[in-house]
DNA sequence: CGAACGCTTGATGGCCATCAATCTCTGTGG
DNA sequence: CCACAGAGATTGATGGCCATCAAGCGTTCG
């Protein structure tokens, strides 16, 4: 047993595709060089070019888009076993800023060796291409979220989402999650103000449907949060590996 | 002279890299059947698994996904260039819909060939591939545009960036561009409702910015619209060809 | 121990949804 | 040829969701 084997990344491919250890072996020699940064600082600034992309280990980090008038749209949040910047490898310039939400661990990926691993092993190309899209489904699931629901059904529907996620990479359960965004943090990515997500919040705890606190998320009545929410999992596409 | 390189994709792609005309024979390779759809009706159902993807060739097409309580998203408008379903090849089942706005031609692509493409002809993957990231990248500022923008700023930057999308095809200019759209396909792009996109219209042509009007867009004073929409073409990477 | 950060709650108001009515234009069939 | 239906556009009235301003709380940390 190696220890990729147990990375999050690896974790996360193997629900789509059933690895082989040659795969585990291709997937093992994209990372590169191991960087740690610290939570507060952003990684690669809007409008700066990067050709390198990187696997999220451990920790969280956020993408966003700061406006001129100064507020901040969070496009997405990456969880371990999520790229960092892959869109950005093939745009000239970077269209969005990552800003680690608590201490990172990254990997640093080239994009040669990645265009390699097509070549020479497309099974887990396939995977990785799975993950690309699923990543581009929950964006646009996010702006459904924000185009055609009200900020209730929006909080839990993300909150939600979010948990179906860390499951993926064994950080949650049906149950809940530990969280260390903030408040602020689902402000920016649900397009609310913070006093809003703090009375939203406390309206789906006195309901009994989800407590958000202390840096956990804990499911009230998931059922009736499901319902509540209208969300719909299949977008996320993980219902059990694919290719054999 | 090829038919092929007046093509609304290879007309596209050129705007990125400067195609060879074995590149151009490869691209035209990838058209397989050529198919009509009527307006109105569905390509493909949300949740339908479909394996193959189009090119566009004629007519506008949208994207969308349907609430349970029946509202609409609008996600994407895809015009002549334009890849239809690209994700889809790769998720288990489509998570969303297309419905043809005008009548459409487009071709059909298989999975298979698009993957060949990218093995013998690496410079026009690329190509395809940077098409790709930028109608990510165009996802993510459509959900900047719900999350950040108040119901003027929004539509002023949609059509513009509508304009800029169709200039790449030679379907606009800096003066305007024909729109088959409604008002209420407006108001599903942008999560508003068809009466108040009829307000935003009338505001941002009694303050002589744009005329949105029997199927044209007319741009009244453009640099007074970029400025008042913060409308910032950088994301769409379109300043020509990268790859000599 | 003060400052910074995050959370919480109240008051006020504006943006935009909703309901309702009318108008134009186009196509269609009697 | 005209009546009619239907799609799209337009405008007014009302109200609700959520932003904003403001104040205060607890906790952490230098």
């Amino acid at each position: 047993m190696n220890f990729i084997e147990k990375s999050p990344l690896a974790r996360k491919l193997s629900n789509f595709v059933a690895l082989s250890a040659s795969e585990f072996d291709a997937l093992r020699n994209l990372h590169k060089r191991r960087r740690s940064f610290v939570a507060g600082r952003d990684l690669v600034q809007q409008g700066q070019s990067d050709q390198a992309a990187y696997i999220l280990s451990e920790g969280w980090v956020c993408s966003y888009k700061i406006q001129p008038d100064g507020t901040r749209q969070i496009v997405d949040f990456q969880i371990p076993g999520d790229f960092l910047g892959l869109r950005s490898v093939l745009l000239r310039t970077s269209d969005h800023s990552f800003e680690p939400i608590t201490d990172i661990q990254a990997v640093e990926v080239q994009a040669g060796d990645l265009l390699d691993t097509f070549a020479t092993s497309p099974r887990l190309a396939t995977a990785i291409l799975w993950a690309a899209s699923r990543d581009e489904a929950m964006v646009v699931e996010h702006l459904v979220n924000l185009g055609r629901r009200d900020a209730d059904r929006r909080t839990a529907h993300f909150l939600l989402e979010l948990g179906a996620r860390l499951v993926l990479v064994g950080m949650g359960s049906q149950t809940g999650y530990d969280c260390p965004l903030t408040q602020y943090h689902l402000a920016d990515a649900l397009g609310l103000s913070a006093v809003h997500v703090n009375r939203v919040l406390r309206q789906l705890r006195e309901n009994g449907l989800l407590m958000f606190r202390n840096g956990k998320v804990m499911f009230g009545d998931r059922d009736r949060l499901v319902e509540f929410a209208g969300f719909d999992p299949e977008y996320l596409d993980q219902n059990g590996p694919f290719l054999k």
